[in-house]
Formats: structure tokens, sequence, C-alpha cells
DNA sequence: CAAGCAGTTCAATAAAACTTGAACAATCTG
DNA sequence: CAGATTGTTCAAGTTTTATTGAACTGCTTG
């Protein structure tokens, strides 16, 4: 029943338990993606992924981890979506797996466009939408109390859709420069 | 027991119920504090604030938004500690009223200083902490693998320390140029 | 094509976050 | 000082969000 002789995944053991820092680490990850608004789960399978120099399986990350498959798979397609993890296939293996991407731009980038612009672009959909609302307000005081809000809303929105833009470009520059990182 | 004839507070009627872009306006605050991790309560009060010239009283906040006193109080709290309201006092009246804070700069500030930083400091002492772990490490490879991803974090961290004050001066910079804002 | 494996989905459950309201403290007022 | 007014606190209740695991799809293989 247990194959151990024709199984190939004979990678080293300690690879099928935490050490200690490995621990501190993912529960570090576990409280930053909190922080950004991120399950738990999510965070701990990066810190993870983050630990580990070799690719792990969905399979090995739900034994690590002790969590569900359930929230194996949501966690990395979410990780997927935000390019936090990079999927390495190997010869003669149906499973994928996962390596976690370290370069800060890249997971920036992809948590502003995950997470950021999204916001944006909902948030203009409603600027719209209010737009609307006030060209239909029969009161004249309240019709341009509401548009000078408006105005300044809509001032802000803007400052907002360049700022993004910029932030990935500052973290950018310095995930090249201070010491000539591979890439 | 209802004083309607001593009680200075006959401000305009239309103060005493919301107009529907007011509604569009609070609801979209509401969305927007989600969206950065706030509750939604105080989205909504700082919505209705936004939308009012005049300061409103905690107990005009709870009746135009339906909230309980709790809520109000709470949420009020928060907004202070933000810098996202002023406070107005009037003579003789011993309620504090409210007023919204609508610089940008002040708002993004408040809020970087509130949930930006508390998080990078929590984010350090845990770096730190994950620095005693590995100088305790017996394996040699296991050591060595964690002080290079301990670096890694080192730098992200120095990097996002670095982004919120730029974050600031930015906001900052085009919050008093694009037309000349009094302030 | 039956049986095994990898991975997804989703209804039910568990956990976390928010809101409420009653009890309380502090201040004014007659 | 009794009573009214303003605001705070926090345990209990509600709502929202995340996690689980059993059922399912699709592949591969003997």
């Amino acid at each position: 029943m247990v194959s151990i002789s024709k199984n190939s995944n004979n990678r080293k053991l300690s690879n099928l338990s935490l050490v200690e820092w490995e621990v501190a680490v993912i529960d570090l990850f576990l409280n930053a993606a909190q922080s950004v608004g991120l399950p738990k789960s999510l965070g701990q399978i990066y810190g993870l992924l983050f630990c580990r120099d070799e690719s792990l399986s969905m399979g090995e990350i739900m034994e690590l981890l002790q969590i569900s498959k359930g929230s194996a798979s949501q966690g990395l397609r979410a990780l997927k979506q935000l390019g936090a993890v990079n999927l390495v296939f190997e010869r003669n293996d149906r499973k994928e797996r996962f390596l976690a991407e370290i370069r800060l731009r890249k997971l920036v980038s992809g948590f502003i466009r995950e997470q950021g612009e999204p916001h944006l672009d909902k948030g203009l959909a409603r600027l719209k939408n209010l737009g609307n609302l006030l060209s239909s307000e029969e009161d004249l005081d309240s019709a341009h109390r509401g548009k000078c809000k408006e105005k300044i809303l809509v001032g802000w929105h803007r400052q907002m859709s360049r700022l993004l833009p910029l932030v990935k470009m500052i973290v950018g520059m310095s995930d090249r420069l201070p010491a000539k990182n591979k890439d």
C-alpha cells in the first residue's frame, strides 16, 4: 500500500517537518497577510514556500502546515493570481510543484493589480453613479453642495490612480539596485 | 420632556435626514473603508461628515445613520485617532461636534501612522526574534538557509519603511498644487 | 475501463470581526 | 444633591469571512 521504494520523492527528511525558525517565518507571513487583508492560510503557504529552496507539492504543503485540501487548493490559486508563486513541472510527475516568488517588485505589482486596481475601478463606477444622482437633484443648495463634494472625490480618485504606478516604480527600483540580485 | 422651544439646535430640517446623493456617498465611504481594512461604521460616519458642511454631534450621527451609541462612540474615537475628523466646540453646549477633515494629505498620513507604522514595528520585532532563533540553530545547512531568508526579509522591511514617508510626500505634494486650496 | 491520483468545488461549520445596548462615569443644572 | 445630559465600556449577540472535508471532474495507467 504505502510505496517507499518505488517512490522517487525521497527528498531530504527535513523537508517533511518544520524547524523552529521556519515556524517563526511562517507565522511572520501569516501576520503580514492579515495586516494587508489577505487570508491567513495564504500567508502561511507563502511563508512556507519562502523558507524552502526546493519546490513543494500541494500534498507536502498540506502535510507541513496541517491544513485541509480545500484551504491549500484555494490558497495556492490565490497565490498564483497574485504572481506570488511560480509553478514547476517535473517530468514523469503529474503533480504541480510550487516555488515562492521572492522579487518584491513582482509581489507588490501583483498585489496592486489584484487588490488595489479593482477597488479603484469600483470607486470610479460609484463616482459615475453619484454624478447621475446629482444631475437629478432638485434642491439647488443640496445639488451645489453635492457637486463640490463630487469634485473632491474625483480629485482623490485621480491622485490614488497615479499613486499606484508610482509605488510599483519605487519598489521596482530599489529591488534591482542595492546589491545585484539574480533575476 | 421633549424640549423644542428651549433647544437652540434648530438647524435646517434637511440636516435631520439624508438625501439620495448623501446615501450614495456614505455607501461609497463604507465600501472604501472596508477595502482598506477599517470597520464599516467608521466609513459611514466619515462619509456622512464628508457630505455635510455643518458640524454634527454624536446624537445626530446616530440618528442619521441609524447606528448604536456604541458604534458611534467607537467609530468617532477611531476617526479622531486617524485625524480624519476635527472637533468643534460651541459655547453653551456641552456636546462635542464633528467636522470631516478633507485634506487627503492629512487622511493619508493619519492612516499610515495608525495602520502602516504599527505593522512595520511589529514586523521588526518579529525579525529580531527570528535572528535569535537562527543564532541557536544547530543544523548548519538549515542555519545558512535561514540566514539567507532573513537577509531578504530585512531588505524588504527596509524598503517598506522607506516607502511610507515617500507616499506621504507624494500625496502631500499634489494635495497642494492642482488648484490653490485653502490651508 | 476500473482504479488510483491530483486537484477543484461548495455546503456546512468554525473562527474572527463588528455591532448593540445596558450599565457606568463624568458633568452640568435647577 | 436629584435628575438630566453626554459620552465610554464591554459582554453578549449578530454578521461576515475563512476553513474544512466529502463529493466531484479529469487524467493516467495497468
